[in-house]
DNA sequence: TGTACATCAGTGAACGCGCGTTCACTGATGTAC
DNA sequence: TGTACATCAGTGAACGCGCGTTCACTGATGTAC
């Protein structure tokens, strides 16, 4: 609506930050975040950025936020791309499918913002004791939760074998996006990567429900 | 066998400030090997260090092989703790089972060792295009393959179900690692956290086998 | 067995750099009367 | 509707820091004759 620049107040400087914060990650991962390198890409004095957060590590958090809201998007998307026709149990295992390919999917094609996403908690020095287990969750974590609960509902997957069946499956699929973001298994062919991570996340589903 | 005290000349200089990094490094992980802390806790000037290593990435490269090989070797304990005399399918189950919960084990007990130990390649910011899976093959994933092979010789794994069955144990495993180690698993009671990694392991294992 | 000399393995000082953060400030905004 | 003034959101300069690396050097070691 206004003028293009504004000379003295910035208007939203803050979400200018975040969405710089993404920018940068996306090329440079969490490294690329420093402070005077973020403002400098708003076009901001360095302590411009205190007025809106505490410390550089307020403002790294506030944009591995953005990035697991984008992951859980991602994760999202692919869930709700099973069709509704199908059979509930073949639904309800394509849903669980999704969560896990989704999240790799986001993590081999943006995996700066990746890095970001599973930082979330716990900067390397931060002060305070570790919550607990429950303090934690995060909206990919509950998408898991939800395809599992999912497959009980559809009758393949016994209330018993449910229990933990979460810590399984994020394992397998965090470990295999680590792999192929940083790891081993890095500048793979797209075709054999999605083929390997087809079968790796087929092979834990069937570990499941034996 | 000389004197206790080296004026000039210290010996092993190189040795040192690997044995220095691994000290270093079970505290404070990657990030705990500065160049200049390094030498600083070796009582050499930091400039003594381009005697051995060409610049402060090779000297932590070395680090980490040094931290790889504690890691295969805790990883090969475990395997031949696994008694002679049980049958052969028993013996190979757990053999497999000994590589991925002695990974696990490693990580959670020596996080710091671990870090560095998963580093190994591709330091942040090197220049070099990646190279092929193969060539980056290391003992901890030698480990891994031995034990594989010893389940399909046991006859308890299809040749069929072998195929790329690594990458579903060692996703799972590192996964797990990775949860327990800087993630949402950290913290957890050492007894709760023994029983998961064991389930999802299992859970895995049996994945492989249906 | 002793000496000359090349080589080796350290020292000491300095370089330039970019970082996060603090201080005192000033221009712009919005609100009360 | 206009004005006074508190508050807000930036600027500009500087801080101290520790880093990796380079340079010219010197003391110790080992080898040839």
């Amino acid at each position: 609506m206004g003028g293009e620049t504004r000379a003295y107040h910035h208007g939203d400087l803050r979400a200018a930050l975040v969405e710089a914060g993404l920018r940068l990650a996306r090329e440079g991962g969490a490294a690329a975040l420093g402070l005077r390198e973020l403002t400098r890409s708003v076009g901001v004095t360095p302590n411009a950025a205190y007025r809106h957060f505490a410390d550089r590590r307020a403002l790294v958090l506030a944009v591995a936020a953005a990035a697991q809201d984008r992951l859980a998007h991602a994760m999202l998307d692919r869930m709700n791309a099973v069709p509704d026709d199908a059979n509930p149990a073949e639904r309800a295992l394509q849903r669980l499918r999704g969560v896990g390919l989704g999240y790799i999917h986001f993590a081999i094609s943006e995996p700066g913002w990746f890095e970001l996403a599973i930082l979330t908690q716990d900067e390397p020095g931060d002060g305070e004791p570790p919550p607990t287990v429950e303090d934690r969750v995060a909206p990919p974590y509950q998408l898991l939760l939800d395809a599992l609960d999912g497959m009980v509902d559809a009758g393949i997957l016994t209330p018993a074998r449910r229990t933990d069946a979460e810590w399984a499956c994020w394992s397998t699929v965090h470990g295999f996006a680590d792999l192929a973001t940083r790891g081993p298994l890095q500048g793979l062919e797209p075709a054999v990567m999605d083929r390997l991570a087809a079968h790796v996340v087929d092979t834990i589903i069937s570990g499941l429900q034996p």
